[in-house]
Formats: structure tokens, C-alpha cells, sequence
DNA sequence: GCCACCACCGACATC
DNA sequence: CGGTGGTGGC
């Protein structure tokens, strides 16, 4: 390697914050500040929960940027795009425009932008199609089709699981035989079949043009090593590289930030190894460990003071986590002075209907003592466990928008739209064919399978018709049309919006046909599909920003209806990373749901599921509910008995408060049975005036939310019902 | 031979 | 509410 002059940075040798715009010392804790302010090289902010990570890393971006470090050569890599997003337009309102420029995204984002640039020089086009799960699950069935791996083996898993097995592979740098034997001890017999389909999944990805989410990581580090000029050029823009969520990051990401950082040496991760909670994806908290050992030098800093959580929410946070394994030692305390905090509650009700009243009766309540929605959030292990709730919320008009749910671009009909336009973009893309084909009525999978070959190989123009073409008169009008619609939308002078418009017009026979029983309700996600891409200026853009930034299909629902009140937030506990409410319900917490079942078959799954458990705990500000359904009914099964989780049994009544339900029976009024905690402990903390004010007070001046009450929920204000309650 | 339709089983978290 | 597997019909 080259030798290098290291040429020192504008920021100069002095520490000297005295004479910057923005007061870092008075903003900030001491700990935060060194973090901010420190100089260069290798920097590891051991951050936890809610001790104002955001918040140095917002002011270190301003820091570098105020200290004559050029925008554009600053990184900061987070884990979702939204983070980005948020920390650099903070950072933008804190010092100047500036910030703006930062250079921020995920990883896969990040890289995307490299690969696009540089594709060509191992082997990949420019146009490569980024394929998000579902559609490297649609390449896996095609070749599945095709190949005969299963050798007519009865339990041949499924398309979803060959895709995580294939995935461990790469983004875990482990070999499949080790992948099986860990996780997938039953299909170790299969081995040869396996490994033969993933290195033909491989070629196809390659010679089709398309990515998956760890090609994006992996093809990078392959470029970096195939031409070390680009790594250089690369790294070279990366004066301070920032990694947030550090220890969510895998063996691929920890690599790509050793690469990013080899020309100046600068970075700095934050994280919080009691938050590791995506081993799934091929995350190794150990790399938090490992950090120190990588880069010489490095600096360990830590932020220990929270300023989010009551003392009671952290006295419950760290009873948790003390059962974890972990090292690096730390303790939150809390910064927050809050007299008569309330203790966490746990809630057992009779079974998931009661469990689900309770929650959307409590949030009620406390909207009505001056919580808006939008600071409340319900918190679950996986999407499905708020389906009960959601009827609940849906029959009392409570808007919510759910993060962790389906996606806009998972909808069979957004998907079927889609497929059109990868086509378009790029016309090697069987698995899109495939999809776009099948739609056709008279085309199935063996029709299907010879049209896209001669599409992908025959054909000189598949989108012209010719009369070599292997087309028969049972669809071959229809055909046309896709055709000619595909033609169409291909000349480079078409704005997207009116190419997303073309090809909904020629689906939307189709889409009537297809979704007869209910098209009208998949209707507007059509429109809303149009409005967004008209925030994009080419079809590539649009294609990969869907794919590395899905959109929750239930942010769509509720604009304009409940404008003047933003809604409550239902939420996957993973989706919640990073984000905090003034009250947290953690609802299911069952063994089996949460710790999931799946988990306690892996070694060092239970561990897992307590931080996340944790990282749920200390998304809570001043109320946190943890309830779970005593009973359960399941097809077959009957009704029977649940375990409560085990991260909330054995927990003194001192740190986490028993709340019995009671359904009210004086005065019952049909069917809003009501509820009432009257055990001693909650009667004991129990006449805070919090909810006293039996006057529904309305929030906002909207009519909407005025009549809605008087109509739908006013029953649930009834001062009886919450005398009863221990608030 | 191939497609369309009907009955069933099973369901984790995400860039 | 998805994928899947069987059967009848063209």
C-alpha cells in the first residue's frame, strides 16, 4: 500500500470550543460533550438507552461541520433511513443549512449508491433491480421450478427459509454446513441440493441483474477488493465516518466501516450492547466488543445519565437486563425528577378481548387527562399479536398508524404494479416477467416460464412482437398489450408519474378481475402509489428507494381524515428502536410470544429476547403497562391456559405493580362492560388526580374528534369508571 | 399438457 | 389473510 501523509484537519489541534456558534458545553452533559467534541481517529460511545444518543451524535455532525470539515465528506450511517433523515435536518436547524449535505443512510443504502456508480467493474449492470425480500423469494421459486434440488425430498423447506439460509451465509461469513447445523439441524441431510441451489441462486442473481440486500454489503467489499482505486476514492470521501446503532451491525457492516475509515481513520460508533435485537439478520453484538481490538486506539466513551424514563421504569430497565449476559457495565440512572412517579403495572386480563379493552379504554383515559396519541404506543413482539387490538381501536374510531405491519410495496396488487415497472427498468428481471405474465389470463407457470426465456435470451426486443415468438392465440391479444404498454413507457422522455399511470391503466381490468371480492378497498393504495412517485424523477430511483425503504401501508389510511390529531402508534418492538412515548403498552407478553418460540430453540435466543423485552421497557417515559391474556383460544386446541412471560414473573411487587381488571356490575350497561383496578397495591398508589377531571375536556377544537366522543366513547368517561381506576 | 379453481394449513422480527 | 396441493375442465 501506498505510503500516507496524514495532512491534519481544519479542526485543528485545540479543543477550544469557545468561540463556535452553538454552546456544546452548556447543551450538553460532560459525557455527551467529550463525545461531541472529541478529535480524530477511532471513537467507541458505549450510549444507553435514552441517554441522549440522538442528541451527541446530531451535535458531533454539527461539530465536525462548524469546525471546517466539509459536509459532504462526513458519513453517518444509521439503520433506518428515517433516522438519517431526522439527525441530519436537526443537526441542519442547529447550526446552518449546512448539516443538509451530511452524507447520510443505511449501509444499503450507502452502498447502493457506490454500486450504482461502479457496477460495471465486477460484472454487474448499471440498472441492476435491488430485490427486496419477497422478490429474492420469487427468484428462489423460479429456480426451485426449474432445478431438481429437492430430489423429491417430502420436507424440502420453504422459499422464506431457503432465503435466511442462503442469507446467514453471506452476511454471517459462515459456511452453509455450519448455518445448517446451527440453525436448521433437520435439513443438514440436504446439504448437497442446498449448497448446489444457493451458488446457482448466486449465478442467476448475477447474470439476471439483480441484488439482494446482502449483495448491496457484499458486492461493495468485492468491488473494493477487485480495483483498489475505487476503495480509495470511496474512503477518501469519508472524513468522519459515524456508525449509529453499532451493535446491530454484521460481520459485512463491521468490514465495510474498517474499509470506509482506511484512508483517514476517522470513526465513531454508538451503540448499546443491551440492544442487540437483530441476530436474525446477522447481527453480532460482538462486534461492539470487537471494535477496540480492530482499530487501534480507540477511545471508550459511555453515556450513562437518562433522560427519558421515570426512576421506576429504569429500576424495572435494569432489573431486566441484569439477567442478560453482557460487559460493558453500566447503570442507567434517571435525570428526571418526577415526584409520585407511577410504578410500572403488569396486567393480566381474562383473555385477549379484555386485554385489548383495557388498552384502548386506558389510552382514552389518558388522552382525556392531556396524553395526545401520538405519545402513547402499543408495543408487541410481532405484528399479528395486535390484530385483536385492532378491531378494538377500529370499533372506538381511535386512529392509529401501525409501524412493523405489512408494507405498501408487500400488497399483492402494489406488487403486481411493480412488476410491470421492474420489467420496464430492467428487462432481464425474470422474476418480475413471471409475475407481470402469470396475470395474463391463459398464462400459467410452464407458458410463463417459456415466454420470459425467450424474452431474456431469444428475443432482440421482447417488447416488440415478432413472429418467432413462442405466442399462442389464447393470450396473444392480451399480450400485446402488456407489450405495448411496456414499449411505451420505455422511451426515456416519459415522466414516471405518467409511466406508473400507464401501467395502471392497462392493469386495471386485470385488477378488477383478480381482486373481485375486494378491489374497491385496494383501490386507493393505487392512487396513493401514483401520488408517491411523483417525489421521484427516474423509475430507478423509485424502484430501489420502495426496496430499501418500504412504506407502512397503515401510514397511508389516515391522512386528512384525522388531521388535527395525530394518531396513537401500534408498533413491532423492533420498529420502535430509537423512539420514546410518554406511555408504552407492551401487550402479549406470553412465553411462546414473547420470548417468541422460535428463539428457545437457538442458544443464546432467550438472551435476545430479554433485550428486546429491554429495549421495549426503556421506550417508556413516565407509564408503562405490561399486560398479557390469562387465556387463549386456538383452532383445535380449545381454550386453554397461558404461561405469563418470564421476564415479568419473579419481579419484586416493588419495581413492577400487579393490576387486577374487574368488569364493573352495578349498573352494567349492556355491551361496554367496564373496567376497575381495586386490588390493595393499586388502590394504594391510587387517587392521583391525574384522571379525576370528570369533565371529558375535548382536545383540539375539531369537530371530528368532539362528536366522535359524544357518540362512540363517553360512556368511558363516566367518573364511576374512573374512580376505580389506580391512577 | 396445462391452467383455473377450491379446500386447506400455518403464520417472527427487517435493511 | 398467504402459500400450497389436489382436482376437474379445456
Amino acid at each position: 500500500m501506498a505510503r500516507r501523509i496524514v495532512l491534519s484537519s481544519d479542526d485543528g489541534p485545540s479543543r477550544s470550543v469557545e468561540n463556535l456558534t452553538i454552546d456544546y458545553r452548556g447543551d450538553l452533559n460532560e459525557q455527551q460533550f467529550d463525545a461531541a467534541t472529541t478529535g480524530s481517529g477511532p471513537t467507541l460511545v458505549i450510549a444507553g438507552a435514552g441517554t441522549g444518543k440522538t442528541r451527541t451524535l446530531i451535535y458531533r455532525m454539527a461539530y465536525l461541520v462548524e469546525t471546517g470539515t466539509k459536509p459532504e465528506s462526513v458519513v453517518l450511517l444509521t439503520f433506518t433511513r428515517r433516522a438519517a433523515r431526522e439527525m441530519t435536518s436537526r443537526a441542519a436547524d442547529l447550526l446552518d443549512g449546512r448539516c443538509q449535505r451530511v452524507q447520510g443512510g443505511t449501509f444499503h443504502a450507502f452502498c447502493l449508491g457506490v454500486l450504482r456508480r461502479h457496477a460495471p467493474t465486477i460484472g454487474f449492470p448499471r440498472n441492476f433491480t435491488v430485490l427486496d425480500a419477497a422478490d429474492a423469494g420469487d427468484v428462489i421459486s423460479v429456480l426451485r421450478a426449474d432445478g431438481n434440488y429437492d430430489q423429491g425430498e417430502e420436507r424440502f423447506p420453504q422459499k422464506r427459509t431457503l432465503y435466511s439460509m442462503f442469507s446467514a451465509v453471506i452476511n454471517r461469513q459462515e459456511p452453509l454446513d455450519e448455518v445448517l447445523a446451527r440453525r436448521y439441524p433437520q435439513f443438514s441431510p440436504l446439504y448437497d441440493g442446498l449448497e448446489q441451489m444457493r451458488q446457482d441462486y448466486q449465478a442467476y442473481k448475477k447474470s439476471h441483474g439483480m441484488m439482494d440486500f446482502d449483495d448491496l454489503l457484499y458486492r461493495t467489499l468485492e468491488l473494493f477488493a477487485a480495483d483498489d482505486g475505487v476503495r480509495r476514492e470511496v474512503a477518501g470521501r469519508c472524513r468522519h465516518v459515524l456508525v449509529d446503532e453499532y451493535q446491530d451491525t454484521n460481520a459485512l457492516q463491521a468490514e465495510l466501516v474498517k474499509q470506509f475509515a482506511s484512508v483517514h481513520g476517522n470513526v465513531m460508533v454508538v451503540g448499546d450492547d443491551a440492544q442487540s435485537i437483530y441476530r436474525f439478520r446477522g447481527a453480532d453484538f460482538r462486534n461492539i466488543f470487537a471494535f477496540p481490538e480492530e482499530f487501534d486506539d480507540t477511545q471508550v466513551l459511555k453515556l450513562e445519565q437518562n433522560y427519558r424514563s421515570t426512576q421506576v421504569i429504569l429500576d424495572l430497565a435494569n432489573h431486566v437486563i441484569d439477567n442478560a449476559d453482557r460487559s460493558y457495565e453500566k447503570t442507567l440512572f434517571s435525570h428526571r425528577d418526577v415526584p409520585d412517579a407511577e410504578l410500572p403495572a403488569v396486567v393480566p386480563a381474562a383473555d385477549g378481548q379484555m386485554e385489548s379493552r383495557f388498552v384502548a379504554q386506558m389510552i382514552l383515559r389518558l388522552r382525556e387527562s392531556g396524553v395526545p396519541l401520538h405519545e402513547q404506543a402499543v408495543l408487541f413482539r410481532s405484528s399479528h399479536n395486535s390484530y385483536e387490538l385492532e378491531t378494538e381501536l377500529n370499533k372506538r374510531n381511535i386512529p392509529f398508524v401501525k409501524y412493523g405491519g405489512m408494507k405498501l410495496s408487500e400488497a399483492a396488487h402494489i406488487k403486481d404494479v411493480l412488476a410491470h415497472l421492474k420489467v420496464a427498468e430492467n428487462p432481464q428481471d425474470a422474476a418480475a416477467w413471471n409475475r407481470a405474465l402469470q396475470l395474463i389470463h391463459g398464462i400459467g407457470p410452464k407458458t410463463a416460464k417459456s415466454l420470459i426465456e425467450w424474452a431474456t435470451n431469444e428475443a432482440d426486443d421482447p417488447f416488440v412482437h415478432t413472429d418467432n415468438a413462442p405466442f399462442s392465440n389464447r393470450y396473444i391479444s392480451q399480450l400485446k398489450k402488456l407489450l405495448g404498454t411496456l414499449r411505451s413507457i420505455r422511451d426515456p422522455d416519459m415522466p414516471l408519474v405518467e409511466q406508473v399511470e400507464s401501467v395502471i391503466d392497462y392493469y386495471r381490468p386485470i385488477f378488477e378481475d383478480e381482486y373481485y371480492e375486494d378491489y374497491p378497498k385496494r383501490e386507493p393504495d393505487l392512487d396513493h402509489f401514483i401520488g408517491l412517485s411523483e417525489n421521484y424523477s427516474s423509475r430507478r430511483d423509485f424502484l430501489s428507494s420502495l426496496a430499501l425503504d418500504p412504506i407502512e401501508l397503515t401510514a397511508l389510511d389516515n391522512d386528512g381524515e384525522h388531521e388535527d390529531e395525530p394518531p396513537l402508534v401500534l408498533s413491532t418492538i423492533h420498529s420502535a428502536k430509537g423512539l420514546e412515548f410518554h406511555t408504552v403498552f407492551i401487550i402479549r407478553a406470553l412465553e411462546g410470544d414473547l420470548p417468541s418460540r422460535y428463539a428457545l430453540r437457538e442458544k443464546g435466543g432467550v438472551d435476545e429476547e430479554l433485550r428486546l423485552f429491554y429495549v421495549a421497557v426503556t421506550r417508556a417515559e413516565d407509564n408503562l403497562f405490561i399486560s398479557y391474556p390469562m387465556t387463549q383460544y386456538r383452532r383445535y386446541q380449545g381454550e386453554y391456559m397461558t404461561d405469563p412471560s418470564r421476564f415479568i414473573v419473579d419481579v419484586p411487587e416493588d419495581t413492577l405493580e400487579p393490576v387486577q381488571l374487574v368488569e364493573e356490575t352495578e349498573a352494567q350497561e349492556d355491551d361496554q362492560p367496564l373496567l376497575g383496578g381495586d386490588t390493595p397495591a393499586a388502590l394504594g398508589s391510587g387517587d392521583s388526580e391525574q384522571t379525576s377531571a370528570s369533565a371529558p375536556k375535548q382536545l383540539g377544537d375539531g369537530s371530528d374528534s368532539a362528536s366522535r366522543a359524544d357518540t362512540e366513547t363517553s360512556r368511558e368517561y363516566d367518573p364511576r369508571d374512573v374512580d376505580g381506576l389506580p391512577f
